[in-house]
DNA sequence: GTGAAAGCGCTAACAA
DNA sequence: TTGTTAGCGCTTTCAC
């Protein structure tokens, strides 16, 4: 609290200093257009003086808005997509200022409940809308959001309700994996094996569909060039060496950078050198690992800079009751080429 | 907004309800101790039953607190040591909520500029405190806000002055670094090298000085095994080069995992294996990368967990006005033993 | 123990 | 164009 010594200046103070009213000076703040050009010079000069400016508790209780986003943040997963988490939240946060609007963060008290938080935020006014990033499993929040008309977007299509009206922005990972494909064909491979998650994800099985597509499309096979398993360096592991007895794929398309490093491995253990001796290897994420591991990892890089600004854009008209006929977004990834391919 | 066909509780409403005037009802919410236990009964009751909770804005309006802890998000450094800020935002969080405080993000206009962004939360009463983070390089905020009285504490030590008297925690870098050296000599290791950063990082040399320190205490030898460069894998990479050109070290013990990929790429350009083969590696940070490349990096591991508890404990501290004598916390870091050791 | 009155700083509605 | 009035929902006196 700047001046715990001087009090500090209330638009009261400030009309006094400028010989107006306080309601000219709110004006001069919120439609200056409506004061006469020396007038508001005149407060704009007391306001300057004095170092005024708007009390937020005051005007969110006469507004009934808060001007702030909340934002669950969910514990870090061990070794898993990580670093995506701090990219986005400071997209977030920039676009978030662009609008006038500041971030939220809070935790739930049991994890496992995706509704816990939501409410308590809610009920106290504490924030105006949210932004919903766990969606990967079902939405639970969505439909309970919705329920209660509070303004939020999500971060990942409804994958279990398509049909969905609440607005979301996503990432197409389908289109990123097709751009792998593209880049390891023509750079000669014909056995472009897949290394995905199991059938129960969502996200997993898209981006395989991306791979299945492309590969039919360019008249390349896939028949048992497909594993699934779990995001870890194990399975990626396993499954590689497995591949190789089988098909003895020349490329591996990985659903995730972890799994990348499982497929590294296997490879390194036969004594081979990705991006050399004619093996290559992408992955997905664009995490930091990719980034540092030699001989760098090609990997598909999610453009959250632009998810953020779109979550922004939607969650403004939301917040404007502004009616956006279909508030679905989705923004193609790029890939980054690097060693292993 | 649930309810916004419903318009939501007031005090006003409980209280009609309950058949007792607001200030019972807020009583009831504030010093329960104050009513009758009956009374107390029939408004907990009316609470239950309307779904009431205490408006924020109007309750920080009155009290002229916000419970929101603002913390000055920084883009995401491509490589660097990423991955923390999320742990320890994640923790912050945690612990903030135990202390019925909120995480407050906002990124600054001009990133140069170390000050920029505090000025305006603070004229509008958005926020009653601040975490500082980004204190790696002298911290012009805390002489600012304390000039100010604002609250606030520091993650990270005053390194240019060291005296100063505001809140701060922070990691013991230097005893994390001894444990390596312990780690590495228990192994057998004799010729253990450092590649830290520039003399010009505090944080750097702090690190460097448990390396030095330790080894004299254990007899080992120093000279000519020592490097100091940039943050970057190649720096790691033509540091270990060299090094190995010279006195041949044994082990190589970074200040980062980041130098420490380097290392191990040098390692591996000779034909050798981290972890067999004689050479052990140490880096800092547990990154992601350290538990994802194989055979998995050992690296010293920041309590994050731990300092945002020591954060929030100094922050209730300094916004209930007790004085602390000596608000200085240093955690000890530990290590994480993976297959390069 | 409970209630009535006042007011935190702001803006929406209306009057001048 | 400017000023007046009222009140957002809460807590802090201070009577009763």
């Amino acid at each position: 609290m700047p001046g715990r010594h001087r009090p500090m200046a209330t638009l009261a103070t400030v009309a006094a200093a400028a010989g107006v009213s306080r309601q000219t000076v709110s004006n001069a703040l919120n439609s200056p257009d409506l004061l006469r050009p020396e007038t508001l010079e005149r407060v704009q000069q007391a306001i300057d003086d004095l170092g005024y400016t708007p009390n937020r508790a005051a005007r969110n209780l006469r507004t009934r808005a808060s001007h702030l986003v909340g934002l669950r943040i969910e514990p870090a997963l061990q070794g898993n997509a990580s670093g995506l988490m701090d990219r986005f939240l400071h997209s977030l946060v920039e676009s978030c200022k662009e609008a006038g609007l500041h971030v939220l963060l809070f935790a739930a008290e049991d994890v496992n409940d995706p509704l816990d938080g939501y409410d308590a935020l809610l009920a106290s006014a504490a924030v105006d809308a949210f932004v919903v990033t766990d969606t990967y499993r079902g939405n639970p929040q969505a439909a309970w959001l919705e329920a209660r008309q509070v303004p939020f977007v999500a971060f990942g299509r409804p994958w279990a309700e398509p049909h969905a009206q609440h607005p979301w922005v996503d990432v197409d990972g389908r289109a990123g994996v097709g751009l792998a494909v593209e880049h390891l064909a023509d750079r000669g491979h014909e056995r472009i094996a897949w290394v995905g998650w199991q059938k129960s994800s969502y996200i997993g099985e898209d981006r395989r569909s991306g791979w299945l597509d492309r590969m039919h499309q360019r008249g390349l096979p896939t028949t048992r060039l497909s594993a699934r398993g779990e995001d870890t360096i194990e399975f990626g592991r396993r499954a590689a060496h497995a591949l190789v007895e089988g098909e003895q794929p020349t490329a591996f398309l990985c659903v995730s950078d972890t799994v990348a490093m499982g497929v590294l491995q296997a490879i390194a253990d036969c004594g081979r050198r990705p991006g050399a001796d004619d093996v290559a290897v992408v992955g997905f994420d664009d995490s930091l690992a990719a980034q540092v591991i030699p001989p760098g990892l090609t990997s598909v890089r999610q453009p959250l800079e632009g998810v953020a600004v779109e979550i922004v854009r939607l969650l403004e008209d939301r917040l404007a009751m502004r009616a956006v006929e279909h508030p679905h977004v989705i923004l193609a990834p790029e890939l980054r080429v690097r060693g292993t391919s």
